[in-house]
DNA sequence: CTGTTAGCGCATTCAA
DNA sequence: TTGAATGCGCTAACAG
């Protein structure tokens, strides 16, 4: 008997095919069609063809939820990052989308927009909907969040920043080390007022980083960063712009300014511009990402290039891994590069 | 008795607790704790918070699968994007799933790269999934797609293109019109040497729309978009740059230039610094987005603002109001807006 | 308002 | 290699 035609009767009632339809058509227990799905070499070729040719004619579509229930894993994993709107974070997303794609995930993303709470609230939801692994971004969180995780018993990532000594699983960077190499950067140049603009620092590990690197070089050289040196402000160019302002204001401004990320420097760029502040002749701007403006701007952006889209990847990687039961060696630091460009020079005599 | 210690006695082997575990610990039925779940209200109260401190005592979290499975609805809805690693549809992406999450619902994001093919899979596998509802960008797409949907009978959206009298509901604007409002400005400024700087137009409705109006305002006007007036490429700063220099190489230069998308404006504007060439004196340059470096750059750019954010929010309301049981009204198109700044005016004498 | 009874669609024992 | 039986954890009738 030929398997053909979509309509052949379905055994179900109405509404869905099931894998029992599949069996009925194709002659064989349910259980056969399951194997077929799952483990086809297990299955002798002749029903495993016949079974082939029932869901095709059928159109079935395994039922993910039930399928969930019974494996008790449903081939999605979860992603919350503080923000996916931007380029920076994209990038990681769409990397960490297309590895896990690759390997038959699904992701599910959310955004914390930087507040605890509501990260909270999406890993909750996450769980709930049963992932089979988790990425977060940054390690710092609540106890209480890794506990959730581990009573889920899922593996989880944390990124952007490395973490040798912290008991938590991590593809990133060094953020203080690399801070510390751009202020170090900057001391050579020959400047000693080095201001900072940072994002907010409550509740953002890697800022916090950022800013203990720059302290470090501070302290190495001999100074100390001063107070009215230090402005944090929510990432974005107007604040940028705004930040510029402030701080060029000052009695003693500042020669250089390092900034947090590169929508800070973006807007200070502007600014300058829009002052008649030369760049970098009378301050220098130096910044973290290395977004794909950096090179295009006037003056192009000096910058830390940072690994974004291999972040994703080697989230994703790590994970997939670890969910096909290999433990894999915890992932080593990510590379960053000082990438000097035009908008850092000598101080002004 | 109080309810306490997370360590009251799980009925169940060891791993999960259930629903029933909970149950026992209030001594209620099962049900009764679904119930209290589902509609709190239908529930007395003083079972009600005894359920309430047994799920809490317990750290009880509900198995979405199986909740799934057994009401057929997921609470997840898919969303495919040609590209989620930049600002424009990066904003969509937010808006939606942050509305999507206010309503309580989880989103399963991917990548089509603009390719129809792996927008096709990563539909399957979302359907697969068991997502409620979808959302895709663009109209055009094979049938397969919109049958494979409809046979799951899960509503689902289109954005970025509005259409009055498509089979589909769709969120978003008129590309067309817009378009050709945007070509009439530079006609009406003087210009009859009009260049279009477009995306990839195969599967790309979006792109063809645009182009659509393009030639429409040049029709009215009594002129026809010369062939090699017309350059195709993939969305990127560095194809803008290109582009510019291709088209200010020919032997009469157009005075103006359509950008389909702001990354070619931008690589156009960068290069035409590069090369000396005055924008708007020389030559002219519009796009679409108003992606937040148009205010920015110099010369600041004339563009069209297009609703990212509001399509992305509109397109989650409409599908939750959907998922909800009324039968919301098609969307009707959004507004963009003609913005002009600095890097348009009359042609060169 | 509450408990009892049945599955939802599939993977996975275990025998054969 | 295959089939029959069982249960994953929950919701949805239905009675009471």
């Amino acid at each position: 008997m030929a398997i053909s035609s979509e309509s052949a009767s379905k055994s179900s009632p109405a509404g869905r095919v099931t894998l029992d339809d599949v069996a009925h058509l194709a002659q064989v227990s349910p259980a056969t069609v399951s194997r077929c799905l799952n483990r086809p070499e297990s299955v002798n070729l002749e029903k495993r063809t016949r079974v082939k040719q029932a869901i095709q004619a059928l159109g079935y579509v395994p039922h993910g939820a039930a399928r969930a229930l019974a494996s008790n894993q449903s081939r999605m994993v979860g992603a919350v990052f503080p923000a996916i709107d931007n380029t920076l974070f994209g990038a990681s997303l769409d990397a960490f989308q297309r590895t896990m794609s690759d390997a038959d995930y699904t992701v599910i993303v959310a955004s914390s927009t930087y507040d605890p709470a509501r990260e909270k609230q999406h890993v909750r939801r996450m769980l709930q909907s049963g992932i089979d692994a988790l990425m977060l971004v940054g390690l710092a969180r609540d106890d209480e969040i890794y506990e959730l995780i581990r009573a889920h018993g899922i593996p989880y990532v944390t990124v952007w920043r490395s973490a040798d000594h912290q008991p938590h699983p991590a593809v990133g960077f060094d953020n203080c080390a690399a801070a510390e190499h751009l202020t170090d950067y900057l001391f050579s140049l020959g400047h000693e007022r080095i201001a900072v603009f940072s994002g907010i620092l409550a509740d953002n590990d890697r800022a916090q980083d950022r800013l203990a690197g720059v302290r470090k070089s501070y302290a190495k050289h001999g100074h100390k960063l001063a107070d009215q040196y230090l402005i944090e402000r929510p990432f974005g160019v107007e604040q940028g712009r705004e930040m510029l302002r402030l701080i060029m204001s000052q009695d003693a401004p500042p020669t250089a300014i390092f900034c947090g990320a590169e929508p800070l420097a973006y807007g200070a760029i502007f600014e300058a511009a829009a002052q008649n502040i030369a760049v970098p002749g009378q301050v220098s701007i130096a910044a973290f990402d290395d977004t794909w403006l950096a090179a295009q701007i006037s003056p192009k952006l000096t910058t830390v290039r940072t690994p974004n889209m291999e972040i994703g990847e080697e989230a994703a990687k790590y994970l997939i891994a670890t969910l096909s039961g290999v433990q894999p060696p915890l992932p080593r630091p990510l590379e960053t590069d000082l990438i000097i460009r035009e908008s850092t020079g000598r101080p002004p005599a």
